[in-house]
DNA sequence: AATGAATGAGAATTCATTCAT
DNA sequence: AATGAATGAATTCTCATTCAT
């Protein structure tokens, strides 16, 4: 009996060095890919036993893919979360664009390991994200956006694929290539340039797009 | 130019083993990035012995190296070659849009290799890069341009810095992400993509800025 | 016997978790090896803790040595059972090839167990079979029926021991090389092949000493 | 040209440590086994460095087949040299007996490392080594001997497949189990026990066969 | 008895780099 | 320039064993 309830007070504090393997792995990821990555190291800085990361995830390769479905199914969760209402578009295009913003502004470990994904040709990685993205439904509601608006005469007639991806790389395009702009423009406070780049971002595209 | 001509003057034709191995060089990187590089793959796939690897470049990190100065001095040779002349703005962002399209639309190598030296924070490459763009004086007479045309009265004001990222990452954001745009949008036909690709950005950016 | 007594009086069944390891093991000893037999695929197999192997039997040795202990012991029960009653020549030589039979016909995981020891020149396994059997005075036994029948002038006069050598080897051989005798000679059932043997063996060894 | 000699020069003398690597692995195997042996152990043996191993075998599996395809090889080879010549039945067995105890008698590593791959039931060896005698032909010739002297009334009607594994077990039988028959029978003279064997089989084999 | 987690000492394998020729 | 062999320091992964509860 005591015993039972011992078992179940431990289920509510469940041993946590998975987790901290996974949070340490991923920092560990970020910087140096997986290949480049070192066992030992997320061990140390784990402060686990380098056993148990086999014993928790069977092998390196492995635990990197935990760690990208773990930190993607966040980002796809925010990504869904923070969708936007479909009010008007201006409203509209705030709300994706303070999606990007929360979803690739904040941690740049998932940025980083995108990055590396997006150097290989086929990876899988890459992939599944397209895939998760495809059946979001995201980049179809806002295809069907524009051709509402242009049915309605709101904006003029413009290659909608084009326009999405003129979209999606003015937003996502900074994040990945943050590192270049920053040293070139100078930009100290990051943060206020996140600002105005939202801001930015709405204004170009609206003008771009109206009749 | 100068280079190649040296080395077609010279009559005792030293073996082009050195070439061979950079070119091969550049595809094992672009593919398994440096720590995911292996020398001897490399060795196997330019035909050339081991050890000859280390005669001519000393180590893998120095190969690496020397394959990131070889190409990128060819891409940020090609953006400075095909500059364009400021006739007007139209003709100018052609200009650029068409230089970005000839310099990362063909061989997808160097936009691996670059994408992982993204990942990495403080990559040397990435501020060697930003060094030689900034340098290059590109940015900031695009900025200039903004301004004359804002004084002009032929565009709206903007912020300046903003409308260049914009452009940039329209531009530049889709070769970073094709992989999964393509996927996404069912890209097959990527050239022809990337045609109206160039004829997009120029539209939607000039009405975009317009007054 | 006795201790099949023992278990089934005690009222406190105890967890028969430690006959259910044995039995998991010999399979797995039989399969790998000592060096090769995994303590976690025990477990696994015979779904226990691993822990409880540890606290029955302390290592993964000893537990090989209880293993061998208990079905070793079985095997020379077998064979002190059967032991044949010297009626005539005959009658004993078939119950010995029957007692063989009985031994090593059925269940191979102690022939595989018994020819991994062979292979190891200074086996304490082996040296201790040895010991079993000759303390057991089958060998004698046979060497004695040997003798008197010489003496008696019912068999013609031969080296006892090559003839005990002899017997046991056309006996135990093919238990041991069956996978080969069986594949060369395209052996399916074996049952059948064994009930010929038993008969072939009686039937060469008397012709073979007969005067 | 002087290279091209010493090129040439080098070829009569190959670095033979991929030799040493076989003959040092042999050994180890014999002991430990495949799953007990050490390639530690067997690149301090064999005095080389324990990456070379992998330079020339690529694993330690692949090690493991490499020394018994060289050793199988020998053996069988040997049995081929030896096959005796039919002139009557006494020279043929003589014959046999006598490669038997040439080919199994001396070095006893092979035998350990065959032992050890009987105690696998699907053992490729196994399979391997059976196919090999099967297409060797030596069964069947044996066979064929035995029909012939039936039909020619020379030997009684017999079971001629039981037959042929008696044989066979009676000279391989003792190179098995000899750890267990030295110690039984207190053998200390192996050498002279093997000739009295050979002619021991030969003669319970001819008197057992004979009408 | 029983369990999940943890440990530490290996053991296999890899790989950049160097050497001898 | 060129080659096959060699080296040594990692690096990944394994596994018997133990611990805490």
């Amino acid at each position: 009996m005591m015993e039972n309830q011992n078992n179940k007070d431990k289920l509510t504090v469940p041993s946590n060095s998975k987790e901290i393997i996974i949070q340490t792995a991923l920092v560990e990821f970020a910087k140096y890919g997986l290949s480049g990555a070192r066992v030992d190291r997320i061990a140390k800085n784990a402060k686990v036993n380098k056993a148990m990361i086999y014993y928790y995830f069977s092998s390196k390769e492995n635990l990197y893919n935990e760690v990208i479905k773990r930190h993607l199914v966040d980002k796809i969760a925010q990504l869904r979360y923070h969708l936007a209402q479909n009010d008007n578009l201006k409203t509209a295009l705030e709300g994706f664009v303070d999606t990007y913003a929360k979803a690739f502004g904040g941690d740049r470990n998932m940025i980083s390991i995108i990055l590396r994904e997006l150097a290989q040709p086929d990876s899988k990685v890459v992939i599944t994200m397209a895939n998760i993205l495809k059946e979001s439904g995201l980049p179809e509601q806002f295809l069907k956006m524009l051709s509402k608006e242009m049915e309605n005469g709101t904006i003029r007639s413009v290659n909608r694929e084009q326009t999405l991806v003129s979209f999606i790389t003015m937003n996502l395009g900074y994040y990945l290539i943050a590192p270049i702009i920053n040293q070139v423009l100078n930009i100290d406070n990051r943060q206020q340039f996140i600002e105005q780049r939202k801001k930015a971002i709405v204004d170009l595209f609206l003008k771009g797009v109206m009749v």
